[in-house]
DNA sequence: GATGAATGAGGCTTCATTCAT
DNA sequence: GATGAATGAAGCCTCATTCAT
């Protein structure tokens, strides 16, 4: 009996927590500080962005709200559930896949805007360069068009309006400026002209499918002909 | 169409209210051909419509599948259930919100196109009437614009590729006619500008809220400028 | 159309909710204020306290945890689904069953208290008190044995905390002033028997079963002979 | 022994992290008859006790079902897979833990029962036994007096309805000879009494911390003292 | 015309368990 | 001895829809 004392007397002091609890969910609350269970970064990065990426096709052509993780699933060739090993929950799929994207997209655009560029030219490259995403990130594009105006409003998606608010002052600026130089008509309402180019540039992202005849840049150019001098003839 | 206007007209400034959204499913289910039991069309349209316009506002600001049947009779002001006295199905609502712009728009674009008017004229006439059908019926268009591309598939809604397709041939011919009589740019390619001007157009139903300082021919004025002239200044 | 027109300007003051939001779930916050969907207090508050009753006994005969929806639902006679009809969640049920059982509880001890009854008298009404909630709310008093410690922790039940503060006071208080006036032996660790008090009653619940043979006035004399006098024969 | 106490010393500061609780359902099934595949008994039978020891700790605080095998393996510093190379099932670290604690319980008990004392010595000593056994296995005290209620209805099981009818008739016996030799008030409902000093010892399981002031055996005399004599002053 | 209550199907998520490496 | 990834079953919950009143 002293034998078994001693051996109890060891577990009495592994500490066990504290008195936390949660009789069920508490996800979708941001990320909480400690208390976390599921990977979140930790298992092989390649097979996530891989399970991403099918995600996105899937979010992209079916709907966020209409695609059930088990169509991903299917997609992916796994069942549901085995998408909980890599992600807390299908919304952390499409933060992630967004989130990424704008990462990525800004990446470019900072570039541009940092390259002292002259009104028309940061026009002219931003577009560019907005195809050029299009092209890379076609699924992530096309789930931002028809899903960020929900998302704006929920914490987790925060950094939706912060780059929408990035986005159109870049935008608006450049506008500004170039009306200012005088390169861009003055009669024109900026903010309109802002939304104008700014819509019709990434509702491409809707019709374009990668490889399709038209490279990128060629789209850019046809659309920079158009936005600018504008379709009818010159006379 | 002046009654049609009127109609409308209320449904206009019925406020909706939040930007909600859900995260179900969408019960995509064959068109259960035959075998109804319930009205359809039988008890008052006025009442009909009405609801109609409150789906629509709904079905617009939070997408089809994320809105419950429970969110329009919220809106109604009754329950889930009574809904059903007057329609079929949430779908079938969708369906006759649908088809009932639809309907109207054409009105307007038959008129524009067998109007006997020059390309350059057309064009404008459609880029204004198409921003009057933006105004009349935001709701239906915003919802057009988020949903159509998963209906088409469904037999129900055939209605929609029809349309999209005469669409098609009314732009493109329009378009092709303003080239070959030297209005348009020759050096278009003829389906990007296609692609553009649509795009341009109804995107605007994405962020144009009804009595918000700019009527609907001031902004396709705008438009026009900028689809016809560019934004830069002309050298 | 007057008539149709007044009748959307009814609802225009429904209101229908400000920019919530959330992809999913949101429950599991405590009655947030506005923005509910679920009943929480309309429908038939009998067929509540019924289905409340069953939830209870299923709770305590198999533990919260270890119950299932269904498990309520098939002990009601009707589908798992239906119960959401009435409640927000299993857990809101559990919320309901304990919070309904402290308040019935504290009416009876609040009565015991404020009563002027001496040191003894209290102890003695309060232990018979609690025998006659056990007797009438044995389903209730099982799971606050079971249950309550992991439930503390979450604001929604904070009440149960409130009450196990209030609960150890009047005892404390009662058994402090006995022993004040002599009436309690002074040398016990009134802490030590606070606690076998409370624990020595409140276990009756898990092998009380009403109608079997004592009522609950007969077992709580036995008890308190036993706790005021011992087992053993007085020498 | 020493290389035992060495490796969990270790253990004892691998925080566990948080108190939390899930909800989720119990997986009753069948006994599983014949069929292993796994070891059972195989490896280190060290490296098994400490990790049943974690598990204990885990189960005590937070419930069996809401202890899910990933809980248990954090607290040990694995995944969750891995400890399915110690055990067959999270049931059969549940059945270890319970069977080692009783078989410890009843070397003690026998031991008291078997030394010739009278019924009061025997109380006393039994009394003691259990607090001493609340000291050493607290966590399988606890879990004891949370689950078995639920477990005996398996099998696999069996083992506790057994320690209960063992444990029922001892003290039945040891109060009944204490009545018929005029130690214990023969005004007493045996079985009442019984239940009395049984829960009244137990549930201290529910409150006791090892090294909080009270040694065991300080407890088990003021318990025994109250039981005996109870708390009322002797007139 | 509407309500209240329910159904049933399906959705997201969890988790014990397995197994190749 | 352990890891990483997956399976499958089950759990909670939602929602379109029905129907008696």
């Amino acid at each position: 009996m002293s034998k078994t004392n001693q051996s109890t007397e060891k577990q009495r002091t592994e500490e066990q927590g504290t008195e936390e609890q949660g009789t069920k969910k508490q996800r979708t609350r941001g990320p909480s500080p400690a208390a976390k269970k599921k990977p979140q970064v930790s298992p092989s990065p390649e097979r996530r962005r891989e399970l991403l990426g099918i995600a996105a096709e899937v979010f992209a052509e079916q709907g966020y709200n209409a695609t059930t993780v088990r169509k991903i699933a299917d997609a992916a060739g796994m069942l549901a559930g085995s998408l909980y090993y890599h992600f807390d929950s299908k919304e952390s799929m499409l933060e992630e896949i967004l989130r990424t994207f704008l990462a990525e997209l800004w990446d470019g655009y900072d570039t541009v805007l940092q390259a002292g560029l002259d009104p028309r030219e940061t026009l002219e490259a931003l577009v560019t360069e907005s195809f050029r995403e299009i092209d890379r990130h076609r699924a992530a594009v096309a789930i931002y068009q028809k899903e960020s105006r929900h998302l704006v409003a929920q914490e987790r998606f925060q950094y939706l309006s912060d780059s929408q608010q990035r986005f159109e002052k870049a935008w608006l600026t450049t506008l500004e400026r170039g009306v200012a130089e005088g390169v861009f008509r003055d009669d024109l309402d900026v903010r309109l002209a802002y939304r104008f180019v700014r819509d019709t540039v990434w509702v491409a992202a809707s019709w374009y499918r990668p490889g399709g005849g038209h490279s990128p840049e060629e789209i850019a150019r046809q659309y920079l002909s158009m936005v600018l001098d504008g379709i009818s003839v010159r006379t």
